[in-house]
DNA sequence: CTGAAAGCGCTTACAG
DNA sequence: CTGAAAGCGCTTACAG
């Protein structure tokens, strides 16, 4: 069953079949009606292949995820796709593990599906840098920065990494506390000239330390993968090294979660024995008992700010960068202690 | 950038670029590792579409996946993306929202795609009832069962959703508990012959029942979406409409995480107060406070099988229905009482 | 407004 | 083992 089909039984030729399933203007009301009709009766389909060969491309977005268990991204690619479907385009989700390496499925997924542009929902500085030039069509890095690594057709929609973690450690330092362990994802120095999100944020804790007058030392901090798992056993080092310690600042709220079942494998208490706070308000913290506080991360405005900046890259808008602001959520996580 | 600039610069003709890049036996060693050379010096990547155009639709697999939020389905993803990529080939995932047509989407990514095959997880019967037809693809319908939809080109594998009810069920009856609360998704009649997932886990918490000669009530069940919020929800109903209720089963894990929290709100503890078992087995479940007792559905086998039978069935077998076990995973969140 | 024809980038019999 | 050529199903200048 191919467009020749319904030239034959239309009497027309495949050129104009074409145009009228294509909407060209410059076709006669009868061609367009009779050939309409066979295509409705043959029960025709257009071979999205075929079609692509000569139009060069697919006409659909891809959204690489990274991160097949995280439930920020989760939520921001259902509310992405939602938005695409209402821009009457389509879009294809890939998912990769945390450790692979996302500008090369970019790449490959760039030749295979010639998609209109890419989302991407995390991504690490360096894969981009090293070879982001190979893919030509427009892009967006979600909730990482891209900025600096000025690449004319990758634009970002990040949330302001410092501050959120300055927010959060500050309402813990606020609280009296003054001995905070760290779970974190990365243990390199500390600087924001590197777009690791865990960097960042130590930078915030960092920030929110000194603008105390109090000294942040990197050694507070634990690594961990973003996973339950790993902000388990990342608590546990935490309880082990700092026996003193007062309260625990988590980048991520799986993380918190996975720390939350430890301090209460170790027979503590959240926030009577230890205070606790997370990062990036997935819906699940609202259901822990005790509700965690963390760092919200606007997730609607990450959606529609990444998929509104790609719309524009396609129509020919420059990469732009751009920053969503983040909101301390208030749980029942955080005890406050006195001096 | 085409395979004619690879026959360019390495000497040889389309034909047998051609055949190095499919991996065709028919080929010197020195002519492919001079035109691998040539491939890897420029980059090449094939184009899909001239591909699939000749070899009449595409190569990879699409996985549609019912229900945004859905924990399970995220590690049945995960399992299969792997098991797809080792088979050598490609998946595209599609998300759409637990009230949308799964078949609807199924029958525009066949059209658009034209994949090898598809997986659907989760689906309702009545959707493939309708339209199932349109989809000339194999496809395998996993967590939900297809046997009596007698479609020749759609296989299932599912759990025994029967009996993992009726072990949950019959967990909490052994425990001594008497009345217990159901939170379910669907309040229709409950019978065998439907592949509705929620009435087949009632009919096992009858069968339980009255395998230890108690009547089961249909009423003692509360519809939910499958969600934290609306197990939250659901318990609150139930909380209220059962003050002498001793235990709540939640037929997935998602609804149990937020039953726990309504309980704790009530100012009830689990499972001093109230015991509480959910149903599918995700790693949450292991991280609650209490550790929730569950029916774990085994994710790897039913994406292993899963990914199994489609790709039989591309080579021309036949469509299968299959049943993996569940297991009861002991927790710490039911009670023992006496009578 | 419509048709005939070239061409998209690849695969695959068919010769040799 | 390799090349020349036909053809996959569609789109789109180019004529008319």
């Amino acid at each position: 069953m191919t467009i020749k089909d319904v030239a034959q039984h239309s009497g027309y030729a495949v050129g104009t079949v074409s145009r009228v399933l294509n909407g060209h203007p410059d076709v006669s009301e009868e061609a367009r009606s009779r050939i309409l009709a066979v295509v409705e009766e043959l029960g025709f389909k257009p071979n999205s292949n075929a079609r692509h060969l000569k139009q060069r491309g697919g006409n659909g977005f891809c959204i690489l995820v990274k991160g097949t268990h995280n439930m920020l991204f989760m939520s921001i690619v259902e509310e992405m796709q939602s938005l695409i479907k209402r821009a009457g385009r389509s879009a294809s989700v890939y998912y990769l593990n945390e450790d692979d390496n996302e500008v090369e499925l970019g790449i490959q997924v760039y030749h295979e599906q010639k998609p209109l542009g890419i989302l991407f929902l995390g991504g690490n500085q360096d894969n981009f840098k090293d070879r982001f030039t190979r893919i030509a069509c427009p892009c967006v890095l979600v909730t990482a920065r891209a900025d600096m690594l000025g690449f004319s057709n990758l634009s970002s929609v990040s949330t302001d990494d410092v501050e959120g973690a300055k927010q959060a450690m500050g309402a813990l330092l606020d609280a009296g506390h003054r001995k905070v362990g760290i779970i974190g994802s990365d243990s390199g120095e500390i600087t924001a000239n590197t777009g690791s999100i865990s960097r960042l944020r130590l930078l915030g804790c960092q920030k929110a330390s000194e603008k105390r007058g109090l000294t942040f030392y990197p050694q507070q901090a634990v690594a961990s993968r973003y996973s339950m798992e790993g902000g388990y056993q990342a608590a546990l080092i935490l309880l082990d090294r700092y026996p003193d310690m007062t309260a625990i600042f988590a980048i991520s709220d799986v993380m918190a979660i996975g720390a939350l079942r430890a301090i209460h494998d170790r027979g503590l208490r959240v926030p009577e024995d230890l205070s606790l706070i997370g990062y990036d308000g997935i819906e699940q913290v609202d259901y822990c008992v005790p509700r965690l506080s963390t760092i919200r991360q606007d997730v609607e405005q990450l959606a529609r700010r990444g998929v509104d900046i790609l719309l524009k890259q396609i129509d020919g808008a420059q990469a732009v960068h751009e920053i969503v602001s983040v909101a301390f959520i208030q749980g029942e996580s955080v005890r406050t202690i006195r001096a």
